[in-house]
DNA sequence: TTTACCGCGTGGTATATACCAGCATACCAA
DNA sequence: TTGGTATGCTGGTATATACCACGCGGTAAA
């Protein structure tokens, strides 16, 4: 059998087009090229590095399609920066995502444990009623104020003894993806909005019937089997969510 | 000058990777290509049509990037039906959403005029406090029930005697690009969370202080000028949004 | 001075070709 | 039966080349 590359051992160098790419947005995130700033132009690349212009293509195509640039056909590819948030809240979780706003996060465990799934956490989980399942409820701070109640799920059949795990300091995600392998793919959101109620509302520290963002989201993995589903419940006048929407060419 | 085909002249023709991209999503769209079904490899596309692989392969990527299809690396190309949202409020409008839904749309004027920007206007629209701008107030209904009071705000300089037209029959969008010439590109958006005034409650038809989620969106044109800003007042328990995240490939 | 055109650089589309890498199947040998 | 291998499909990466459409600035003509 050929010997084969992969992400595990460390002689893996990635396509060409991946490295064009990883230098410019070294260069994008440095400073050394600023927002709305000129993108070395596809021949240009292609001189550079040695590269034909398709591939000087493609590595502006995978700067372009994340956000972090766009073209002007006759005048040339530019950076955008900061770059667009297409996902209001990124897969990578709600600690990452108040640290790249500089915001401190942290949680505090109101209870954990195994429950029997109810009819609403067995279809988030899309499994059946009865099934055992994990419960963590946690309380999320930003900056020390209370900013969400968070209610996780996940199937007590593909974590074991997941509750050894210290969730006051470690991501969700991260135990998933570490301790347990589970690789995320995607993940399914909504949003509605609730009122809180007594022991919500006391939880958070705010007045009863205060408005609130209510997220359902489930979360698959690359077997498109669900792993985690949560429901948060975001205080109304401490949450916003923002994203930039572009029309579907087809 | 040379002659230049645009959208505007009968005789212009897509490029052949779109092409190929609509006969296929048309076939998607008429259901003689379910769920799950395997597309036309990237080298029978070619042979069939006579494209080279790689134009083959751009109207596949089309499919792909709009949710349509998906890539499995030495199985095939795949169809993705019904294809996934990304953006939870398409820049299309709020009829069409609706539309899509099965929902029967209908507005009714609540006021239109010119009024003068006042602080929250005039940064919405980019533009200084007093700069004359349209506003026009409507009430959203679905199905013939109120979902959603909204304000629209256009600079008066871009648009001649806009207040002619009829917006309780045609979409506002429309006007802007069938009237006005202005191809909209992108639009950011924000939600927050409000309680409905007495006012806005009364006609909503519900009770005051009802939760309600606040759109804020700005909608700019091909060359970023801001040409629309729209505050909507969506009903909490007549409105969810859905959305699917994937995460960032950099 | 104003207008029209040309040249040049840019991204956009398209061709043809080549080899690599992952998956499935059939087949053959231990 | 089991396990390796050969084959043939798939998408992924990459090269080289060509021409089109657009934006802009310089220049020559009106």
């Amino acid at each position: 059998m050929k010997e084969c590359d992969t992400i595990k051992n460390k002689s893996y160098i990635p396509p060409a087009y991946i490295q064009i790419r990883d230098i410019l947005v070294e260069k994008i995130n440095t400073g050394e090229l600023k927002s709305d700033n000129q993108l070395p132009s596809e021949r240009e690349l292609s001189e550079t590095y040695k590269i034909s212009r398709m591939t000087a293509r493609n590595a502006l195509t995978q700067l372009v399609d994340s956000g972090y640039a766009y073209r002007l056909k006759g005048k040339g590819t530019f950076v955008r920066f900061p770059k667009i948030e297409r996902d209001f809240v990124r897969l990578s979780g709600f600690s990452q995502m108040l640290k790249s706003k500089g915001i401190k996060p942290s949680n505090k465990i109101v209870k954990s444990g195994i429950v029997v799934a109810d009819k609403k956490i067995a279809s988030l989980l899309e499994t059946t009623m009865g099934t055992k399942v994990y419960e963590i409820v946690r309380i999320r701070y930003g900056n020390d104020i209370a900013l969400a109640l968070e209610y996780s799920y996940l199937p007590v059949n593909l974590f074991d003894n997941l509750l050894q795990y210290d969730f006051e300091n470690d991501s969700l995600y991260k135990v998933i993806e570490e301790n347990y392998n589970y690789k995320l793919k995607y993940s399914k959101q909504w949003i509605k909005i609730i009122t809180l109620n007594k022991e919500e509302s006391k939880l958070l520290n705010v007045k009863e019937n205060t408005p609130a963002f209510l997220l359902e989201s489930i979360s698959y993995d690359m077997d498109e089997k669900v792993v985690e589903s949560t429901l948060s419940l975001n205080i109304g006048d401490k949450t916003a969510f923002y994203t930039e929407l572009w029309p579907s060419n087809i």
